[in-house]
RNA sequence: GCCCGAGUAGCUCAGUUGGCAGAGCAGCUGUCUUGUAAACAGCAGGUCGCAGGUUCGACUCCUGUCUCGGGCUCCA
């Protein structure tokens, strides 16, 4: 009877009848399986669960458990929602709706440039959840790329894809090294399309695999809806796009829901607000910030413990100005490759000025001051330099991305031999400062050479790059390449920290440069008495005061460990005939460099304590008549549970001594 | 820069066919003198982002503009 043989992933193998389906595989490893299967994996490939089986390949049967499940999930989620929107909007057409982290999107065009608001969504889900509950299949046809074209006459932007498509058929080479790849993947590739009709007016130009059935769907929530320009150039239409999130189960995308509300009141403009840290006041203009005393307090201990780190490891500290005449700007590359993101010129008795964008130039002219020696190098200048970027107004957010910020900017000068060594020592001392605040997790990405957008010779560039390779593999780091990632002058190392609640934020950068020694004209004089071109580095470490600041703030969720706390202690006297004791215990306090205030007993004790909780407090001292006889202080501690009575005072200094040195 | 959305008291937000601007919290004053997450009462607080327009009359409708938010593109 059983006529073919197939594998399964545990190595065992299984008996089926000539033209059983994988769909007919999962019912017969299990009922269980053949109502959770999804799609099937079959020989390396996706495929839908009604794909016919043959004689000796390797399945697996794949359910929502899997990353692959959840992503068709999200896709099929997508094809209904755009099935929604064609049928809610008439004349609309559709573009492309890929799965995408949590969730999915769908790119739409509506006719006359119409737009959805928000308050919509709620209608689209609607139509999509009947479109659920009609438990529509998905069946997949294939077509010759010309039947595509008058399928989708109608669809403009499917036509554009299936076009992009049987272009790429034509020349392979061309469409790997093209920006059109996703679109490609859009379809089948060799020199069909395929696509998938879930009703007798729905179709869909895709790739698959899908879902059996649009019952199988469900566990979704449209949540926003953005502008977005068609294959992500500005120069082409602009789309509505809708983001939704999917998951496996109700009790998933619960979870989901919560993780983002969770991360919503993490937000760090929310917090600086709220924590009266940092505002941004509109007569500022847009990412443009101001320090207030208890932000300015965090900020100027990360400063402070920077410094510390950086004098440790025979930095040179130095400082530059915020301005310079344009040809120094010239000289350096940046009018040539970076003027549009420069704060524009100005002029000053008949001379040309520009604010600075970034800090190296000022170091190359320090460089220059003196003719150097290799018995000086490595010099590592070390400056906390403030720059000024026009960002587009559209991308300025908070503390993460501004118009001035100031970066913890080194430059370092090496010989060609010393930068492998350098560039080792650094990632290491990066990764270093970094822990000491939290971090445990991190993420690199080597950025290659940009094409077009770059000075300097193919010899030097992979020299360069190599060397970061190796550093990175060093350090045991995983990374990504992104080729064409890199600056104008040369390859880099970028780190990405992860937060607390997995979000990842870049904040070191590791640059090579061959060309400013070149542009400036640095030299060192070897052992040799011959002239040499020194190598420099380029490395920030926490990227940018303001972002690393803002990072910390949404990775401690406000609540900062008391080394960096901008107010370690309240200490409320019970009533005011404790005042005296408590701000006896507050001179105590800050004699060891703590920072702590009396809060006066004006208000019940309750809403004093109250207040302090809500400013996330490492702690709160509560002082009444015991305590003035014993000389003891009630301890409130932001992370314990309860309250502690009668704790000395030596003690609790002691303690927080220990805190603070230890940056728990 | 582009698409969409939003700007009402220090903060969070109500405010409909266009007709005198509202609440809670915060602030101030007074009373209360308090032992671990919100005492009580009163007062004050506004060119409804800004500028035009429509209207007898605009927080409300229209246009422009600024700022903010979500995206796109870009990036520390």
């Amino acid at each position: 009877m059983a006529d073919i043989s197939v594998t399964l992933p545990d190595g065992s193998s299984r008996n089926l009848r000539q033209g059983a389906t994988a769909y007919d595989l999962a019912v017969a490893i299990g009922p269980g399986l053949a109502k959770a299967a999804l799609i099937a994996v079959v020989d390396g490939q996706e495929v839908d669960l009604n794909t016919p089986l043959s004689s000796g390949q390797q399945v697996d049967i794949v359910t929502a458990d899997s990353e692959a499940g959840l992503c068709t999930l999200r896709h099929s989620t997508a094809h209904v929602l755009a099935q929604a929107v064609l049928e809610l909007y008439p004349g609309a057409t559709y573009a492309i709706g890929p799965p995408i982290a949590d969730g999915f999107y769908y790119d739409f065009d509506l006719p006359h440039g119409a737009s959805i608001s928000d308050a919509e969504l709620t209608g689209i889900e609607a139509k999509m959840r009947e479109i659920i509950a009609a438990d529509q299949p998905f069946q997949r046809y294939e077509v010759s790329a010309v039947d595509g074209l008058e399928l989708f006459a109608e669809h403009r932007y499917k036509c554009e894809i299936i076009q992009t498509v049987a272009l790429a058929h034509n020349d392979v080479s061309a469409a790997r090294a093209s920006e059109d790849q996703e679109l490609a993947s859009e379809v089948v590739a060799d020199g069909q399309v395929s696509y998938y009709r879930n009703s007798e007016s729905f179709i869909d130009l895709c790739r698959g695999p899908h879902v059996p059935s649009t019952g199988c769907l469900g566990h979704f929530k449209l949540m926003s809806v953005a502008g977005a320009y068609w294959r992500g150039d500005s120069g082409r239409p602009s789309l509505q796009r809708i983001y939704g999130t999917a998951w496996a189960s109700r009790k998933d995308l619960d979870a989901h829901l919560h993780r983002l509300a969770e991360a919503e009141k993490r937000d760090h403009r929310r917090l600086a607000r709220e924590l009266d840290l940092v505002s941004w006041p509109t007569e500022l203009g847009p990412g443009l910030a101001v320090w207030h005393p208890k932000g300015a307090t965090v900020r100027r201990i990360i400063e402070d413990y920077s410094r510390h780190r950086h004098s440790e490891s025979d930095y040179q500290f130095v400082f530059s100005p915020h301005l310079a005449r344009s040809e120094l700007w010239q000289t350096s590359g940046h009018l040539d490759f970076y003027e549009e993101s420069m704060y524009p010129a100005m002029e000053l008795d008949g001379v040309s000025y520009h604010p600075k964008p970034m800090n190296c130039p000022f170091h190359m002219l320090i460089y220059k001051s003196a003719q150097r020696s290799y018995r000086e190098l490595p010099i590592r200048m070390f400056e906390l330099g403030t720059v000024y970027r026009y960002e587009l107004s559209g991308v300025v957010h908070g503390l993460m991305r501004s118009r001035g910020f100031t970066q913890d900017d080194s430059h370092i000068f090496v010989t060609r031999e010393q930068a492998p060594a350098e560039i080792a020592s650094l990632v290491s001392f990066v990764l270093s400062v970094l822990r000491a605040f939290g971090f445990s997790s991190f993420d690199a990405r080597l950025s290659t050479r940009p094409l077009g957008k770059s000075v300097g010779e193919d010899g030097e560039w992979e020299l360069a790059t190599e060397a970061l390779r190796k550093a990175l593999e060093a350090a045991g780091l995983d990374y990504q390449v992104d080729e064409g990632g890199g600056a104008f002058y040369g390859p880099k190392i970028d780190i990405d920290v992860q937060d607390a609640i997995g979000r990842s934020w870049q904040l070191s950068t590791i640059q090579v440069d061959f060309q400013l020694p070149v542009r400036f004209d640095l030299e060192y004089v070897g052992a040799d008495g011959g002239r040499h071109r020194p190598v420099i580095i380029h490395r920030a470490l926490m990227g940018s005061i303001e972002r690393f600041f803002g990072v910390l703030l949404e990775h401690y969720s406000g609540a900062f460990p008391a080394w960096l706390a901008p107010l370690q202690a309240a200490v409320l006297p019970v009533a005011a005939a404790h005042s005296d004791y408590a701000a006896q215990v507050v001179k105590c306090l800050s004699s060891d460099g703590f920072r702590a205030e009396v809060v006066e007993a004006q208000e019940p004790l309750g809403r004093r304590i109250r207040a302090a909780k809500l400013q996330k407090l490492p702690y709160v001292l509560v002082v009444g008549d015991e305590d003035v006889f014993n000389g003891t202080v009630g301890v409130n501690a932001r992370d314990g549970d309860g309250v502690e009575r009668g704790v000395s005072l030596q003690e609790f200094v002691v303690r927080l001594q220990q805190e603070v040195n230890s940056h728990k």
